[in-house]
RNA sequence: GGCCACGUGGCGGAGUGGUGACGCAACGGUCUGCAAAACCGUGUACACCGGUUCAAUUCCGGUCGUGGCCUCCA
């Protein structure tokens, strides 16, 4: 079976051999610690761990190396830690471990290195050497800028000639720029602003600009090429161009990487997600509360992969809900399955497809239609799924804390059934058998009351409580 | 303004140059004291206008709409 992936430097589907079948080798641009990560943030998260799952299972667990870095220096983070008065490196390190408990209940694998900026200092200034060494970079007014007509086929991965990027003219021209398009690999810091010895022989101590790290970095643990660089598609342009620049001039090589993915855009109910409009959502507020419930990690992520990855998606409620019931119904079923199967094939296949996930999901309710459970099991595993119900409740945060049921027996306690709740079924059971059914129905709408649904089977009456 | 995506039935969402993927919802049926669940069944969709073609939702051009980038925003 061919895996086949989507490159937007060729912009078509080839497939995809890497370059060393031992070490399949995938760069990820990471968070920029200074807040929550928003829903936005979760879709290459996903994607990727979905990626790197098929790889893992292709390849084999050990033969994948997957890299997301951290970013822990920036001009957001500055800002952020001097408004809310405590040190970066206490602001960097809260964030990011809010962000690794979000996205781990997210269903995403660690990578297998999350490289830190401020720790790759020093391969950031080889880096910059080693440009300004070969002509293509410059040191002006304590800068070291990156002279982009000293690269003759920048703009490639977006396409971009050169000349109508100039023509564009909303660049801004800074003082120490030689060229409009030229941007920064290193610059001066203030005082109160982090600040390394700079290279080049500059004396004020400096930091580095944005794109540096993630050639340094990915040079550090990947090598000068690797095989897969992925991101959200905003940052074809400049991030993903710049780095390639950096790379290749310092590397003298064709690409920096063979394939370059990126996962489409998210809105949030048909509009643009943005603070100025109020529909800004971060990943920790579905998690605890949003439109009124605690909505699980696992739905979060399977209405993620609902949309194809290069799609434009839609996050809305209607949508998330659909996605929770899929789940719940489908989690029924494997209670008591074992996970003991290969995955089956045309959920691979699929997967293999562009990671055609919409696909795939389809394949999903086939084996469920079929009633191959084992299957449907082994195929979600191998999508990042657990297949079991307590890890999917769907709390209402205020309702559950009001009748105390919901938020009990929703928090995953399967193995506790209060008591109330058995002692109302029997007393039903007691109403039926004397075919008292308006008692019997009454019971049932006082349960529903409290959020617990019956079903009556011939095994008896079963209950759960309300998604 | 320049460049680039996307627009599929009530909703979500694949895909394809030629007899309606799939799911949710809805409706009908079987079952049930009633329900729920389960199972069975029911739908002539591809923004608009032109063009190419024996044939277009699928290719080409234009229009409109939504969004992205060009401003260190995933």
């Amino acid at each position: 079976m061919e895996l086949k992936l989507y490159d937007t430097l060729t912009r078509e589907k080839r497939v995809f051999n890497p370059l060393d079948q031992d070490c399949v080798r995938m760069y990820v641009c990471g968070p920029t610690v200074y807040d929550f990560a928003h829903i936005g943030n979760a879709r290459p998260v996903i994607v990727f761990d979905v990626l790197y799952r098929l790889l893992r299972h292709r390849y084999g667990k050990d033969h994948v190396k997957y890299v997301r870095n951290i970013t822990d220096v920036d001009d957001k983070i500055n800002a952020r830690a001097a408004e809310r008065g405590i040190a970066i490196r206490q602001l960097t390190e809260e964030t990011y471990k809010n962000f690794k408990e979000d996205v781990a209940a997210l269903g995403c694998l660690p990578p297998d290195v999350e490289p830190r900026a401020t720790e790759h200092i020093d391969e950031m200034k080889t880096l910059i050497a080693r440009l300004v060494a070969s002509g293509n970079a410059y040191v002006e007014q304590e800068h070291v800028l990156f002279s982009v007509p000293s690269m003759t086929d920048y703009g490639r991965l977006s396409k971009r000639p050169l000349d109508e990027m100039i023509a564009g003219a909303r660049v801004d021209v800074a003082p120490y720029k030689r060229d409009p398009m030229d941007f920064v690999l290193w610059k001066p810091s203030k005082e109160n602003e982090p600040g390394w010895p700079s290279p080049c022989g500059i004396a004020t101590p400096g930091r580095p600009g944005w794109h540096i790290e993630c050639s340094a970095m990915s040079w550090k643990h990947l090598g000068e090429t690797f095989d897969i660089h992925g991101g959200g598609i905003d940052l074809v342009f400049p991030h993903h161009e710049n780095e390639i620049a950096q790379s290749r001039c310092a590397f003298h090589t064709g690409v920096m990487a063979n394939f370059w993915m990126h996962n489409g855009f998210l809105q949030v109910e048909g509009e643009k997600m943005a603070k100025s409009l109020g529909n800004f959502i971060t990943i920790r507020e579905l998690l605890e509360n949003w439109q009124g419930y605690a909505w699980p990690g696992e739905a979060l992520r399977f209405n993620m992969l609902r949309t194809h990855y290069r799609q434009p998606l839609d996050w809305t409620y209607n949508s998330l809900d659909e996605s929770h019931k899929i789940l719940w119904d489908w989690y029924e079923k494997l209670q008591n399955v074992a996970s003991d199967t290969q995955a089956p094939d045309s959920v691979v296949r699929a997967l293999c497809d562009d990671l055609n996930t919409p696909q795939a999901i389809a394949e999903l309710h086939k084996l469920h239609r079929e009633r191959n459970y084992s299957g449907l099991l082994a195929a979600l595993s191998v999508m990042g799924f657990s297949g079991r119900r307590q890890k999917i409740p769907r709390i209402a945060p205020a309702a559950g804390a009001a009748s105390g049921i919901s938020s009990a027996v929703g928090a995953g306690q399967a193995g506790v059934v209060p008591e109330m709740i058995e002692k109302l079924i029997n007393a039903r059971a007691v109403a039926r058998a004397a075919k008292n059914f308006a008692e019997s129905d009454r019971i049932r709408g006082e349960l529903a009351k409290m959020g617990v649904v019956l079903k009556d089977t011939k095994d008896g009456t079963t209950w759960e409580i309300a998604r």
